[in-house]
DNA sequence: TGTGTAAGTAAGTGACTACTTGCATTTTGG
DNA sequence: CCAAAATGCAAGTAGTCACTTACTTACACA
């Protein structure tokens, strides 16, 4: 089991730092500190290896979760959007590798798109809910806004390593596309332009 | 000379296709549909190839330009994103693979990464422009604002093809990211806020 | 003590890799 | 029209790749 463990996470770091074809069952097995044999009677192939390694590391995700219910906006959107950027960039090495092999591997890549599509989804209900609690009153649509966010955060995480200085001071970027991104929807000091529309949940809040 | 370019032209294609390993001097010899031998006899190496085809590449780019002088900010910015954004879809394939290449091949990322450097130069200088010229009269960071801009159409870009549901519709993208991003930097409708500030360039011009 | 399981060692297989050599053929330019 | 350059063909080299077979060792548990 401890060993199962430590060949994954070998492998999960060979494959991040020499894509598919450049890790070699020899790579992989020096770095895990075992024969390379061992790797073939655990895992029967290269290939479902790898697979095994990437489903590993998806086990360690986990975001600042956005509430149901907006109170801050500022500061709930920056501590998600500062979660998003620290995963992003720990992983973005992991990250480049996979997106360049959708073409060759396409359920690997598959695999890796469940992350983000999930914080899409988080992201666009949650600007909706500012809306339904009167943070937002002009119109805007909710994907088109996340994809922005969501966009400028990724192409931070991943592109910083090669162009520097095309982007702001790293540790303040999150915090400055969240207020950009709220600026955009009108979302000025926390303040509420409407009351809440009276929904189930805002109406149980408000007891 | 006709000849070279064809096989160029062949091993960008293979490299968008299977990056640097994935680029086998016998496949990017059938595709060019000459003889595998001819490649080393005219680039030496695949090594050399593959760098003069990258080269080759970027000799294709070109944007829409941005004005010195903003006339009509939302129209002016559009035109330059639906140029960037359409680049980019172009070369997706081989954007991914040179950027899952920089561990291993940093001087390509390099090549690579001058075109969205010189991009974002434009940009920024655009955007100071913009205030100058008296369409933003808000506080804003050029540089923060240019990355999102960028940011967002590049990861709308890199990312549609593997998560196609996340993005706003393809062919209004591009004008609904800037949009969006001049509403945050407080541009409305085109009106000036302030006259523009006099400079040479901008006496000249309303002479 | 015996037995099953996970691991290691040694050796090797066939396929593919970049790249080379020698020679025949085609293309091209003056 | 002829020489020179470019290209093709056949064969081969040395290395790497994923993966296999056969056998040995270490250890847990009953």
């Amino acid at each position: 089991m401890k060993r199962r463990d430590e060949i994954l996470a070998a492998a999960a770091h060979v494959f991040a730092q020499h894509g598919f074809r450049g890790s070699t069952t020899r790579r992989i097995a020096d770095t895990a500190g075992v024969n390379e044999i061992t790797l073939f009677r655990q895992f029967g192939s290269k290939e479902e290896l790898i697979r095994q390694a990437m489903h590993y590391c998806s086990q360690f995700v986990g975001f600042t979760p956005l509430p149901d219910v907006p109170v801050e906006p500022e500061s709930e959107l920056t501590a998600w959007s500062e979660s998003f950027i620290a995963y992003l960039r720990l992983q973005s090495s992991m990250i480049r590798k996979t997106m360049s092999e959708i073409e060759e591997r396409p359920e690997m890549s598959e695999m890796a798109s469940s992350v983000p599509r999930q914080a899409s989804a988080d992201l666009c209900r949650y600007l909706l809910a500012l809306k339904r609690e009167g943070f937002i009153t002009e119109k805007f649509d909710a994907r088109t806004a996340a994809a922005m966010l969501m966009g400028s955060i990724f192409a931070d995480a991943v592109g910083r390593g090669m162009m520097p200085d095309v982007y702001p001071q790293a540790d303040k970027a999150a915090h400055m596309y969240t207020q950009l991104v709220l600026r955009a929807l009108g979302v000025e000091n926390g303040s509420r332009k409407t009351s809440p529309k009276q929904t189930r949940r805002t109406k149980q809040l408000s007891n």
